[in-house]
DNA sequence: CGCGGGTTTGAGCCTACTCAACAGATGTGG
DNA sequence: CCACATCTGTTGAGTAGGCTCAAACCCGCG
């Protein structure tokens, strides 16, 4: 039977070149793979299992939640994207994982972890380092979060989630996927869902977006980027140091 | 000449053991270590070089700027603190970090870090994983500073620097360090300076707290703590699996 | 003694919130 | 296949929390 493609090997290649000892390890970690659906919460805010993932498919995202109900979205993941490397001090996993989407992904723990250390030192720091990208993103935000205005965060937000966007092979580039809701746009941004549809609304009239659900296109991202200051961290994304 | 004691060494030793090769290649690290100046910018973004320290002594914060000058403080490092440790996906430094009282600190780049990653690869994930419990710290103030009120946003945030504050060896166990202006903690939160210092003010009115410059004391933690929903990441470390 | 950084206080305003209601989609069980 | 519940999006009216602008004070320091 064939292999699945595997769009966290995709990613990582594009960065750096694996040997074949890690690509085969690589393999085995995404050899079970679990179907997830929409709703279910993956990881469990004080739990000590299953801390670490690979999200094969689907979106998800990190929610921390209050006494009171209220929550932020702190990360949004998609396929290939790691989930858990950056909690490796915490003894149980520090924050809710939900999935968005239905999808797939594999789960270990730090029994894997400690395994995959001593074995492939070098691909665990790869991983590590290309999952801390997301936490970088979270510092972005926190700045669109605490400093611009609700219409800048917004955009601030729409780009970060476009420049998420794996290749979809789709001609139309400056079509992506939306996989939040109006709510959970506000939750990522600490705005209220009816304030945030009232800022869509507004874009859409002022034809700066088009929205195509569950798609969304901006009409000049250039000039977004530059009114917010957006930047592309993935693009800067560099392990290739990592001899 | 006697080795001055290190911060990170302590700390370390508290959370698993290291061997005897480990340990020396710690003291290695910190064997080179440069005196630093308050208001400093000891990384700059964008720069390639020096991306990894140990601070030594002192504090320093991280900082996000926008174009407009306005900025936000993601990160408050203290003695002890591994910096830069988060960014291993970037190619360049991307955020600020400034000194914010004088301090001294150890300097690296890839290069150095690359051997560590040879030689040590454990001691190497032991770092990172201390590193990182600073971005689940984040991610709580990302929750805070977006759904809290202003007021519990401050209560908040002066619970975590208080968390944060290494054992001074002074019995008033409640007495912390403060090393931000309240402009300062303005960026941290969000808000203005005036709006920091009315909510100061009125805390020191109903004898909640009391400043006694450079230091501040909470009068009842257990309170604040139940009633902002704060967490001490630091106590919740965890690293003694990576065998 | 003057200066700059930090703090304090007042007055007025605006951004984003709350509450309320409805329409449209989606899904689910009988 | 319809009836009902739930989630999502949309719009209006009124409000308030945190902002802006302005000015003064304190203190350490050159």
């Amino acid at each position: 039977m064939k292999v699945t493609s595997s769009a966290l090997l995709l990613r990582l290649e594009q960065l750096t070149t694996l040997d074949a000892d890690e690509r085969q390890a690589l393999h085995e970690l995404e050899r079970d793979s679990r179907s997830v659906k929409k709703r279910e919460a993956v990881m469990r805010r004080g739990t000590v299992h299953n801390n670490f993932a690979i999200l094969r498919s689907g979106w998800a995202t990190r929610r921390v939640t209050g006494a009171d109900g209220r929550s932020a979205i702190t990360h949004v993941f998609c396929p290939g994207d790691l989930i858990g490397l950056c909690d490796l001090g915490t003894q149980s996993t520090p924050h809710d994982i939900i999935m968005q989407t239905d999808g797939s992904m594999s789960l270990f723990d730090t029994s894997d972890l400690s395994r995959l250390a001593q074995k492939h030192p070098r691909l665990l720091l790869l991983l590590i380092s290309m999952s801390q990208i997301e936490d970088v993103v979270l510092r972005d935000r926190f700045y669109a979060a605490t400093r611009l205005s609700a219409e800048d965060r917004l955009m601030h937000f729409l780009l970060c989630i476009q420049s998420k966007v794996p290749n979809q092979g789709e001609k139309c580039a400056d079509r992506f996927q939306m996989p939040l809701s109006q709510k959970e746009i506000g939750d990522a941004l600490g705005l209220t869902d009816i304030y945030v549809n009232r800022l869509l609304r507004s874009l859409t009239d002022r034809d700066e977006i088009s929205v195509e659900r569950p798609y969304m296109r901006i009409k000049a991202p250039a000039r977004w980027t530059e009114r917010v200051g957006f930047h592309d961290r993935y693009q800067e994304t560099d392990i290739a140091w990592l001899t």
